[in-house]
DNA sequence: CATTTTAACATAAGTAGTTATATAAACACT
DNA sequence: AGTGTTTATATAACTACTTATGTTAAAATG
């Protein structure tokens, strides 16, 4: 009895799939950070790893870095200053625009993870490369293929291909 | 200047990218209903193709073969029946039980969106075939590795490794 | 067969974001 | 300098689910 129904739709459900594996991936990281005691939200880790390694970000930049909307930003922004990791400033240039940055603490926070980041890359590398093909570079090509050509456009030139000139 | 800072994080975004990587694909999913004037919500597609295929299933075996929550497939189900697209009876074996079927309507629904799947079916396999490996072939065989041992404990042993007896 | 446990479904509340929209600052042009 | 347009951020409302919980029916057990 096979109760995989993805599995019966094959490529079709190629969205689904990936969001599937894409929540238990990170749902499984939301269990490491519990294993390993680290008292941050995961849904912010993109934006502590951001700004350790750029210092200072504002909120457009972010979102454009990290490919989420600039309101998750202003969220995630408010949130970690609630925490006390991220601190804010207005832009002497421009003062539409706010500067983050860590506070020490949030330095200190992301500093006590850099050894869990470490097991998981080595972790996520391995599994990535356990097969003859390393899926982490076929993820990377497929998202380029598809940045180049969208699926809807691949759609309506299958759909003539199929239909309207066979 | 690189604006993509997953591409820094590599490996350690595994999670990230993946989701990213759905939600492009759903989102363009989502603009070929469109583009063929169909007029149900892509989020009611892998229940619908269920029930194409299944003809008469209830709401756990539904919720089993999509990989979602018992109550995402009541919902679906509420809507789906609010459209006239499918239809429940109670079980007369089990009444705890509801068996969901389309309707007239639904099938006929379902028949006008076959063209359109197959010519997804088709632009997804040549993308994913695109490259010297096939992606959804390492995109099942990452989900297998990932449900034989779970990043979880990847991630524990990675750091035993790197760490504790290195 | 009375009672506890388990299973199926519905409903409520929560989450991690999104899109739409408002506000205010900066810029471009006259 | 005044006016219209664009840009940065904040806020509100929505979405597609999830987890938690309640209700009822079935099954298991003493």
């Amino acid at each position: 009895m096979q109760k995989d129904f993805l599995d019966e739709l094959g490529e079709l459900a190629l969205g689904s799939r990936l969001k599937r594996l894409s929540e238990k991936v990170l749902s499984d990281a939301a269990n490491i950070y519990q294993d390993f005691d680290v008292n941050v939200q995961p849904k912010w880790f993109t934006l502590l790893a951001l700004l350790h390694r750029k210092l200072r970000v504002n909120v457009v930049e972010a979102s454009e870095y990290l490919g989420l909307s600039q309101p998750a930003i202003s969220q995630f922004c408010r949130q970690l200053a609630d925490e006390g990791l991220v601190s804010f400033v207005t832009c002497e240039q421009d003062s539409r625009r706010k500067v983050l940055t860590l506070t020490p603490r949030g330095r200190e926070e992301v500093n006590k993870m850099l050894p869990m980041w470490q097991a998981v890359q080595k972790a996520a590398e391995q599994l990535c490369r356990e097969f003859e093909n390393d899926f982490y570079r076929s993820l990377r090509k497929c998202e380029k293929a598809l940045a180049e050509k969208s699926l809807q456009q691949r759609t309506a030139e299958a759909y003539n291909e199929l239909y309207v000139r066979p």
